[in-house]
DNA sequence: GGGGGCAGGTCTCAAATAAAGACCTCTGTT
DNA sequence: AACAGAGGTCTTTATTTGAGACCTGCCCCC
């Protein structure tokens, strides 16, 4: 079996980003100090518990700071109020106030966010799609001998 | 402005797939009880700090338990067996023992690891293409008035 | 003019997760 | 006998996350 295959069959030529991230690492893995690769940098980022669940809420349309507390009910205000900092520091988000009385805090996506949209909408699909698969995969594994 | 547009321009059809995820967001929302959600349920296990990033390693080729610790040279080998268990027991890989002396393991990738890979690529894409701009909203957002 | 409510947070403290790295087992080798 | 290497586990420590009390204007109601 040659390199660049699995089970005899050629690779999805849409692996060739993957294989850019692998070299990242493997430049990594020779080198000596912290680190550095700047895919992991960005996916550590939105791969948190929240990040993409909260821009697929936007995803549909702008929300305020409490709508978005209904719509993901078990997120603690503190998390809410951190994950959309993080997102707007990345540039994903942006925040807008209102001078209302109380003041009210809309976020929507920006043109950035909306970029993310397609590939994380294969990430979901795949997910969704899969989920029945993962579940007997993890019902069998849990009922396995010892 | 109407539900489905953002900045008055239609929003890519791809997304549908995050429209039928705020759907489950949304049902669970006007439910009560504990947040249940399949899409969540299978992101929040891939998305952890490891997953992709083993599954990208293994994506090149089946490798053996201390390969993969030295091609992720800072994951403990705690995180390590870890991460390989669980993305093992979600059918995404599978686990080989060779009787050498000492016995060595291999892990590769499953069909169903190998179905993520398309996905996985162009979220990977993304992150790589957008680095420079994620990179600069942060150091704008750091340096920007308190 | 005192009390209550709402929006959008912050703060403190406890619980859950992850990391570092010492240790273990089983050969095989010197 | 001592050491080495593979593939782990175990213990201790640090980092993240969560729950939920509290804060700050400002308005309305009586």
């Amino acid at each position: 079996m040659l390199p660049g295959e699995i089970k005899g069959t050629r690779m999805s030529n849409a692996v060739s980003a993957i294989e850019r991230f692998s070299r990242y690492q493997f430049d990594d893995s020779q080198s000596v100090g912290p680190v550095h690769c700047p895919v992991r940098d960005v996916l550590d980022r939105i791969g948190d518990k929240w990040s993409i669940l909260m821009i697929a809420t936007l995803a549909t349309r702008p929300q305020r700071f409490s709508e978005l507390h209904r719509a993901i009910r078990d997120i603690s205000k503190r998390m809410l109020t951190q994950t959309l900092r993080d997102l707007e520091r990345d540039g994903l988000i942006t925040r807008h106030v209102f001078p209302t009385k109380p003041p009210s805090v809309e976020y929507r996506l920006s043109p950035l966010g909306q970029s993310l949209l397609d590939p994380m909408a294969s990430l979901v699909d795949w997910a969704d799609r899969r989920y029945s698969d993962i579940h007997d995969a993890r019902a069998r594994f849990d009922r396995a001998p010892v």
